[in-house]
RNA sequence: GCCCCUGUAGUUCAACGGAUAGAACAGGAGACUUCUAAUCUCCCGAUAGAGGUUCGAUUCCUCUCAGGGGCACCA
């Protein structure tokens, strides 16, 4: 990359002049005036040797002129010592013509080369709604495996459910009463899963205010365990292959594939095994509970195996990393949740330094905000949700609605594609830690900054290029317009925005750039005519393929589909 | 009470210690006989407060205020 370029050159150019810098920083300026690339080593280094940082500067830059690099046009020194770099015209069609030649693969990078990589995300629990949470796990997921994956590694996808715990037993006590009154078919129709969840908040609420219904609840719980009892393992069996097919729809629809099932039913049994086994040395026995005190490492103590013997979270989360790692050698383990697992999975990743150490050390636990309803808070065990599919066909409504009048062949599939994408974005588009105060009307949006602004750009250059065809003008990159435009400007740079992306886990720079990108495709496109009888059609095209290509490798690396005509 | 996270235009979000703090929505003014107006062009508008470190602070440190999360048998 031309990054690489100039930070050699820099650095040769400094340790000519027998001085030193360790990190050489360069960034792109917030305005094309000062330049493509931008650094401030004569600031930092001046202030350590006493010297004018505007003077070094001069001196800097007076050297690296010295040296004839096709790709810079000009260096110069600007404000209180910045060293500006413009690159050149060569520059900026040579990488036109590279990303023509690269296509599909640009924008991906080996810096994870080989690296084995599981990720887990978006842990629905059967028996419980698919809600917009888990719509914001999967989005995120999915894209930190897609950027994982154009940087090299091997991503493999995991999914971790709960198909075991109260929440279970929760809801089927409420099937079971709804059965003995004969009131709604349990296992029949599209409304099952609705039913699901009615019956979760039917019973969670039943826990928490009726102590009968407590007891009862515990019970069942514990037969679901034992599976002795033919009513409730037969009702069990159901409720979760429906819950799981049901998931599955979702999964297609976000467009996930999972390449690994886990189940709390198998990381309960094998915890509770690794806990007691751990008593003394890494766990003690407190109130008839397995405890593991945090506080030794500086933070709080957490139940491992609950006083009635059962397998907490906790030890769950220990044995679920030890059967990740048996059935993937992996080199790396990322876990994806919800803030609110913050302070807990620190716990959970002190004892397992202590038990498995090369296990907690190839683990990484990232943590996204929750979607945080204006109406207030949204809980399952009040009823008070969104479920995804409800807001993906909310959406998608909407979303037909503006395409009525378009002439347009799948138009059920395009609209979903959009609604999903308007969705995905309002995800993506900030930083993965912060919550999203989620208004159904504002939130998901289908102008400006939106999923919807970026697939039209796309639909658009298509279009553009579909015109180019029917009049039989071929891109080409050999006659380049006079003056350098913005979007080649802003182009070369998509792999640099991965490479970050990557680094941090943090999608919501591919969304910024892409943003920037189509705005600035967009104003093309308005002050341009692309596709006419001129010489410089020819590379207008050239460029508008170029847009097309890094909006699809960019889109694909958020997870949202780019239609052709929208 | 202790520990973590977050406070940026009216609203929802950006800004890898740098240059004039960027967008979008909302509000105001314009642009479709021309490749898709889900678009483009222009205007209005912000760093919670007080100190400190630095040539330079939205960014780092301290305190205050406000919001969220966690802190023993939920996940």
């Amino acid at each position: 990359m031309v990054r690489d370029i100039l930070k050699n050159t820099i650095k040769e150019t400094i340790s000519d002049l027998s001085l030193e810098a360790d990190d050489i920083h360069l960034e792109h300026p917030s305005d094309f005036a000062y330049g493509d690339y931008s650094t401030n080593v004569a600031m930092r280094i001046a202030k350590q040797i006493g010297e004018n940082p505007k003077e070094l500067a001069r001196e800097i830059t007076d050297k690296i002129r010295e040296i004839k690099i096709k790709e810079i046009e000009k260096v110069k020194v600007a404000g209180a010592g910045f060293i500006n770099f413009y690159l050149s015209r060569e520059f900026f069609t040579q990488s036109i013509k590279e990303i023509l030649k690269i296509g599909e693969k640009w924008g991906s990078g080996n810096s994870l080369k080989n690296q084995k990589i599981i990720i887990e995300y978006t842990d629905p629990n059967p028996f419980k709604e698919f809600h917009i949470g888990h719509l914001m796990s999967n989005a995120i997921g999915e894209s930190i495996s897609r950027i994982i994956e154009f940087s090299g590694a091997e991503a493999k996808r995991a999914n971790y459910q709960g198909d075991v715990g109260l929440h279970t037993a929760k809801a089927i006590w409420a099937l079971m009463r709804r059965k003995q009154r004969g009131s709604t078919p349990l296992f029949t129709g599209d409304e099952v899963l609705g039913v699901l969840g009615e019956a979760y908040a039917e019973g969670a609420k039943a826990y928490d205010g009726d102590d009968i219904a407590k007891e009862e609840i515990k019970k069942i719980n514990k037969k679901i365990y034992d599976k002795n009892d033919n009513e409730i393992n037969s009702l069990y069996e159901n409720g979760r292959k429906i819950s799981l097919e049901h998931f599955e729809e979702i999964y297609k629809k976000l467009g996930t594939k999972f390449d690994y099932y886990f189940f709390e039913s198998e990381t309960g049994p094998i915890g509770k095994e690794l806990v007691k086994k751990n008593i003394g040395k890494i766990f003690e026995e407190s109130n008839g509970a397995i405890i593991f005190r945090g506080e030794k490492a500086g933070l709080h103590t957490r139940v491992f195996v609950n006083s009635e013997g059962l397998p907490t979270y906790e030890a769950k989360d220990l044995a679920l990393a030890k059967i990740k790692n048996e059935r993937y050698d992996y080199e790396k383990s990322i876990v994806i949740t919800a803030n609110e697992q913050k302070e807990y999975y620190k716990v959970v990743l002190e004892a397992m330094k202590q038990i498995y150490p090369e296990l907690a050390k190839k683990t990484k636990h990232i943590s996204h905000g929750i979607l945080r309803l204006s109406s207030g808070k949204m809980s399952s065990r009040t009823g008070l949700v969104i479920t995804s599919e409800s807001l993906i066909g909310e959406v998608k409504t909407k979303v037909l609605d503006k395409m009525k009048d378009a002439d347009i062949a799948d138009k059920e599939g395009v609209a979903e594609q959009i609604a999903v994408g308007a969705i995905k974005y309002s995800i993506l588009k900030q930083s993965a830690g912060k919550d999203i105060v989620f208004d159904f009307d504002k939130s998901i949006s289908f102008e400006g900054d939106s999923g919807p602004y970026l697939q039209y750009a796309y639909a658009r250059a298509s279009s553009v290029l579909e015109k180019a065809r029917r009049q039989n003008i071929k891109s080409d990159t050999k006659k380049v317009i006079a003056e350098t435009t913005e979007l080649e400007k802003l182009l070369y740079r998509f792999p640099e925005v991965i490479e970050r992306a990557n680094n941090e886990f943090e999608p919501h720079y591919i969304t910024t750039y892409l943003t920037e990108l189509a705005g600035v495709f967009n104003s093309f496109y308005s002050r341009e005519k692309i596709v006419e009888e001129s010489g410089s059609s020819p590379y207008k095209i050239a460029l508008t393929e170029v847009f097309k290509i890094t909006i699809k490798n960019g889109l694909w690396l958020l997870g949202i589909k780019a239609p052709e005509n929208m």
